[in-house]
DNA sequence: CATATCGTCAACCATCCGGTTGAATATGGC
DNA sequence: GCCATATTCAACCGGATGGTTGACGATATG
């Protein structure tokens, strides 16, 4: 599975991962902080932030003894460059981002992460 | 995996079905049709359509005793919506095209679909 | 009616995926 | 040196995925 495309968009379809995303876009964080908020091991979340590394969708940084994730959303750029191909989807589409959240905030299953952040 | 982003995004995440969305993109097409250029049998297409009408990213209407695939680009919106959330990937990125075709060009692995599209 | 074409269904298989647990490997602080 | 903290590794498990094959139900066509 070494297609960039494959990589982000399936890094992309897990929600667990969308929400870290979500998180770290506010700020950097360590392993242990990002899986703070999710119900499931740390060993689960590591996984999640590999598979978001490869993805290119972030970067982890050791120092000390902790390790800083941190975003990387050009990595989105192909992914929404390929998907430009099928239509103008422009970056103000404000109809569809209402239809959007309100399909997705009486959604589902997600723990609650930052908020003010669908997954 | 009901979440509509799971389902769209992990129909992106095969290579076979982006071609398929990129194939569908030049005109519609019948079951038979779509599965011609690949190397697999009928009845993989014929799942992988399922997981691609599932998302909502085409729609397929019988007519007769031919099936016709249709693009529904509309379905790319929510995603693309969610991406926004992350930068302005803008319509027109075209350095990005640029970088992105280029390293996708010399790529992998698919048959030869369509061409002109990458997948 | 007989036959060919279109497409799905069902069973099966190998592999991947998301999760668990427990042990192991740093590194930091006292 | 000793203990706690931060993170990964390795083995395992159940369920999803992507593919195969062969049989089947419809729909055209001669």
């Amino acid at each position: 599975m070494s297609n960039p495309l494959d990589q982000v968009f399936s890094a992309l379809a897990d929600p667990t991962r969308r929400a870290i995303l979500a998180m770290l876009l506010e700020d950097d964080m360590a392993v242990t902080d990002v899986a703070d908020p999710f119900p499931m091991s740390l060993a689960a979340i590591s996984k999640h932030l590999s598979v978001l590394a490869e993805a290119g969708l972030i970067t982890q940084e050791r120092r000390g003894r902790v390790k800083w994730c941190k975003l990387e959303p050009d990595a989105l750029r192909t992914a929404s460059v390929w998907m430009q191909g099928f239509g103008q989807f422009g970056p103000v589409d404000l109809d569809g981002l209402e239809r959007f959240l309100a399909a997705e905030l009486h959604g589902p299953d997600l723990p609650d992460p930052p908020a003010s952040f669908s997954v």
